[in-house]
RNA sequence: GCCGGGGUGGCGGAACUGGUAGACGCGCCGGAUUCAAAAUCCGGUUCUGGAAACAGAGUGCGAGUUCGAUUCUCGCCCUCGGCACCA
């Protein structure tokens, strides 16, 4: 179990200088990959050493590890052959490369398996994980396995829990009361994905909210850094750093104070509640606020309550409602009065508050002032429940308020002394008023609240603090870490956390006073292992430190890769822990990835039949037999099992539920790792969803086998000429002496993908139309049929760089042939060289527009002027007919593109 | 609801900086090979009209900017991802 026997002796391999091996005229899949596969582990091909003198040229490639759900599905077969390819990429360019791998491990999943077959957490999950190392390791992955790790292992954990009290000793952590979903029956707390239209997913109780002290990090903290940073990620998409941007939602507004007053003597204001602080970003609507409002779980709603029977419901049915933000957004605006009433600042006006479902009491305060005129939330509620729209901001245009809330910015009007003034110089003159008067401020306010870390579960890192009767919370010292999960733990997915329920774990003796005290029984987030295990991939067996020196110098990673839906949480997350542990000493950088690429999910098609009582029953496509029309289009599925008629379901992710999914292991076995590694990558661009096909993966497969036809048959027209051989034509100069039209033609092809693949491979990272190139370069071989000795040069050079282009990809063939081409270990080559002069060309198409609509194509020399081409495209007879016998009114030129004729 | 993607032939996709819409692959159609089939090879394949040459239309919908728009702007529709305890 103990991942450091996974640690590989190492052998001093030289360069592999075998003798060349003559290609078997079939493709065999099977053998070659399996070959290649125990080649590269016994000469450990892809391990690096992470020395300061290798990080000099460095390469770091990541993709997100997974977690080890025992199966390996076609998103991680996706997610690694993109990591993969940019990993061989950079190998090719000489780069010192380390494409880490290792397992996410903690986690919900194997405390449910624990409850439904009684295994252990981590029985099932090292189970799981020798079982996707198995099945990644036929992927023919470039990853360096001595450096895996697996967050579950206590060696990873420990430093983990130590840096937390490193955090907590620096004043980073805290803790406080905040919501859980909680089972009343099973007496547990559940995880929004265990929580179904509002009942607990077993017990099916409803679900309350509850208020339970937990852990918090200090992540505002450093809000304005993880904000200013994005600045500094030129290589992430705009998309995700616009969604980061968005979650920190950094906002410039005011603090305003509104003094409180009690209608009702029986129901008098508590004492400390005289006022409420509210927060806004448009302080210059101020005059127009015509209600305050107070989120259900107030104390004043509480209070409230007390006289109010339908507040009291209301306040009720919010206990029970999801923590998440999207039920709350999406809830109906409701709300109630309230026999209490605030003072406005500047007017003196009394305002009634209102308590309103839409107003969060995680936020700010709990409390919003509402001005119905200008915002839209704000304009329905009061609509709904008859309270005052007063327009305080005009944008010169007419506005019926009885339609919707005017939200932009504009000139103010109804606003005292403020009248005329713009939108943004009110903000500012309004915050110095309130200032001056000491009834507010001008503050920056935050969407980003703090990361709460604390879980009620055992499969996770224990949290190393103590709680003494007389120390208080006292964090576990260095030497007793790390915490370890016991193993003797039952569940039953009641009662709690079973390490809340374990006989000792909980009763230790406070490590400064030696009384009896506490231990605590939360774990960890599971965000916590992955939000810094890309700096330990760098260092995984470093016994004396969270990291050693390679980290400095490793960090940060240069490619990241993995899904989009990790784009706020998991990414801000670990920028976070990046930049506490620059601050704390152990890395160097601001940001931990350099290069981020989200790829797109992928989906295939379901099929489905109604049962009796209407629910879908999901149908597997292999059990679907399939009528088409002669455009292919299905027009009609039957199961074969009982020939019932079969509907076609939506294009979805692959998921077991829908029945979809497909299994990698199966198509490693029809097809080998290199025709799977193919169609996924070029089946669509790294970024967009993948649609599955299997006829697009026999089309890949077909592919392969033309490729290996084309170099097998080079290799006998060769054997075959007389005084050529594989090693001399190998070192024959391919431009030597006078090339046939034909010839030119066949390298120009070839220096013309050499560079279009490069692009595409290391700026775009287009690696679809890449391989579009090869596939045309591939069929521009086989139509170059010429065998004099010349062309055989010519040819070998072709087949090369073909080879050596298509191995990011399609590593395990592309070693066999280069092997038989050439003789060398591909695996310790470098990039093809351009051949500039090959690209040149005497002669350019050009077309000729007339109105901006193609209406011919024309051969000119490539040095040709523009007069002399502006000339002949006035003088071709097609271009002169849709001229209609008007003289031109403009003619643009565009070099080397087309010439576009304007006439009126 | 808020934030961020996506929408192009029968299908997956290409067109990178506003400049030939449909590269490459799949499917389909025709042909070669075969006793036959599979496999393989060759040719065709956006739609409409036309025998063809050719013409017209066409990138989710509606407007706009431009000599020229899949690409830029504005307004919609559909769809996917995230929304803080799935990872």
């Amino acid at each position: 179990m103990d991942i450091r026997k996974q640690i590989l002796n190492f052998k001093d391999y030289s360069r592999n200088t075998s003798t060349m091996a003559n290609l078997k005229d079939t493709y065999d899949f099977e053998q070659i990959e399996s070959h290649y596969q125990k080649e590269w582990d016994d000469k450990q091909t892809y391990f690096v050493e992470t020395s300061t003198e290798n990080s000099k040229n460095k390469f770091y490639c990541l993709s997100m590890f997974p977690y080890p759900s025992g199966q390996l599905h076609m998103g991680h077969v996706r997610n690694y052959t993109i990591s993969d390819t940019i990993a061989r990429v950079a190998k090719l360019e000489g780069k010192q490369v380390l494409h880490p791998m290792g397992w996410d491990a903690f986690g919900l999943p194997a405390e449910n398996a624990a409850i439904k077959n009684n295994v252990p957490p981590a029985d099932w999950t090292y189970k799981n994980i020798d079982n996707m190392r198995n099945q990644l390791k036929r992927l023919g992955l470039g990853v360096d396995w001595t450096k895996e790790l697996a967050t579950c292992h206590p060696e990873y954990y420990k430093w983990e829990q130590w840096l937390f009290t490193e955090m907590y000793k620096k004043g980073l952590v805290y803790k406080k009361e905040s919501v859980v979903n909680w089972d009343p029956v099973d007496q547990t707390v559940l995880a929004n994905e265990q929580v179904i239209d509002g009942k607990g997913w077993r017990s099916g109780a409803p679900v309350e909210r509850r208020k339970i002290p937990q852990w918090f990090f200090k992540i505002t903290d450093y809000a304005d850094q993880l904000l200013d940073d994005l600045d500094e990620l030129e290589h992430w998409p705009e998309g995700v750093k616009a969604m980061q941007r968005n979650w920190i939602g950094r906002s410039q507004g005011a603090q305003v104070k509104f003094q409180l007053s009690a209608a009702d003597a029986s129901l008098p204001l508590p004492a400390d509640t005289q006022a409420l602080e509210v927060f806004t970003t448009r302080p210059d609507t101020l005059y127009g606020v015509s209600f305050i409002a107070i989120a259900p779980e107030h104390t004043l709603s509480r209070l409230a309550a007390q006289k109010n029977a339908d507040l009291q419901d209301l306040i009720d049915r919010m206990a029970r409602m999801k923590t998440s933000e999207a039920d709350m957004a999406t809830l109906p605006k409701e709300g109630y009065p309230t026999p209490f009433t605030a003072t406005h600042p500047l007017t003196g006006e009394t305002l009634p508050v209102w308590v309103a479902n839409y107003v969060l009491a995680d936020y700010g305060s709990g409390a919003v002032m509402c001005v119905a005129a200008h915002d839209q939330r704000d304009w329905e509620f009061a609509t709904k429940y008859d309270l005052p729209i007063k327009p305080v901001v005009s944008t010169g245009d007419e506005w019926d308020y009885t339609e919707a809330a005017l939200t932009d910015l504009g000139t103010l009007i109804n606003s005292a002394e403020f009248d005329g003034l713009t939108s943004a110089d009110a903000k500012a003159k309004i915050c110095d008023k309130l200032e001056a008067e000491t009834k507010g401020f001008s503050k920056i306010e935050y969407r980003l609240r703090d990361w709460g870390i604390s879980r009620q579960r055992y499969w996770g890192s224990p949290i190393p603090m103590i709680k003494c009767e007389s120390c208080g919370d006292v964090p576990v010292p260095k030497e007793d870490l790390p915490v370890q999960l016991p193993n003797d733990v039952e569940f039953t997915g009641e009662g709690g956390s079973p390490l809340a329920q374990h006989a000792t774990f909980k009763h230790v003796n406070c490590p400064t006073c030696n009384k009896p005290a506490e231990r605590e029984t939360d774990t960890f987030d599971t965000f916590m292992e992955s939000s810094w295990y890309y700096a330990r991939y760098t260092c995984p067996r470093f016994e004396d430190g969270i990291l050693s020196e390679s980290a400095k110098d490793w960090t940060p990673v240069d490619q990241y890769v993995g899904g989009i839906e990790h784009a706020t949480m998991h990414l801000l997350y670990s920028r976070f822990l990046h930049k506490v542990m620059r601050d704390f000493g152990y890395v160097k950088s601001n940001e931990p990835f350099t290069r981020l690429l989200c790829q797109g999910m992928v989906l295939s098609e379901s099929f489905f039949r109604e049962s009796d009582k209407g629910e879908k029953i999901y149908i597997n496509k292999l059990d679907v037999d399939f009528e088409r029309d002669e455009k292919g289009q299905v027009i009609k599925a039957t199961e074969k099992s009982t020939g019932l008629p079969v509907s076609l379901g939506a294009l979805e992710k692959m998921s077991k539920s829908k029945n979809n999914g497909v299994d990698p292991n199966t198509l490693i076995n029809n097809y080998g790792a290199d025709t799977v590694r193919l169609f996924s990558m070029f089946a669509a661009p790294p970024e967009q969803t993948l649609e599955w096909s299997d006829a697009g993966v026999e089309g890949a497969s077909r592919f392969l086998k033309r490729f290996w036809k084309l170099a097998y048959q080079h290799l006998e027209t060769l054997e075959q000429t007389e005084g050529l051989d594989v090693a001399s034509v190998d070192k024959m100069d391919p431009k030597a002496g006078e090339l046939t039209p034909a010839q030119q033609e066949m390298r120009l092809n070839t220096h013309t993908a050499l560079q279009k693949v490069t692009d595409d491979y290391v700026r775009r990272q287009s690696f679809n139309t890449g391989i579009a190139a090869l596939m045309k370069l591939s069929n521009q071989i086989g139509a170059f049929e010429e065998t004099d000795t010349q062309s055989i040069v010519v040819r070998h050079e072709a087949i090369k760089t073909l080879t050596a282009l298509l191995s990011p990809i399609a590593p395990h063939i592309c070693s066999e042939v280069w092997t038989a081409l050439v003789g060398t270990d591909l695996m310790q080559e470098t990039w093809p060289v351009l051949d500039e002069s090959a690209l040149k060309t005497n002669t350019i198409t050009l077309v000729v527009q007339v109105n901006g609509k193609k209406r011919h194509e024309m051969q000119v020399a490539a040095d040709a002027s523009k007069e002399d081409i502006e000339k002949e495209a006035l003088s071709n007879e097609t271009v002169q007919r849709f001229m209609d016998g008007k003289a031109p009114f403009k003619v643009i030129y565009v070099p080397g593109r087309l010439v576009n004729v304007v006439v009126k």
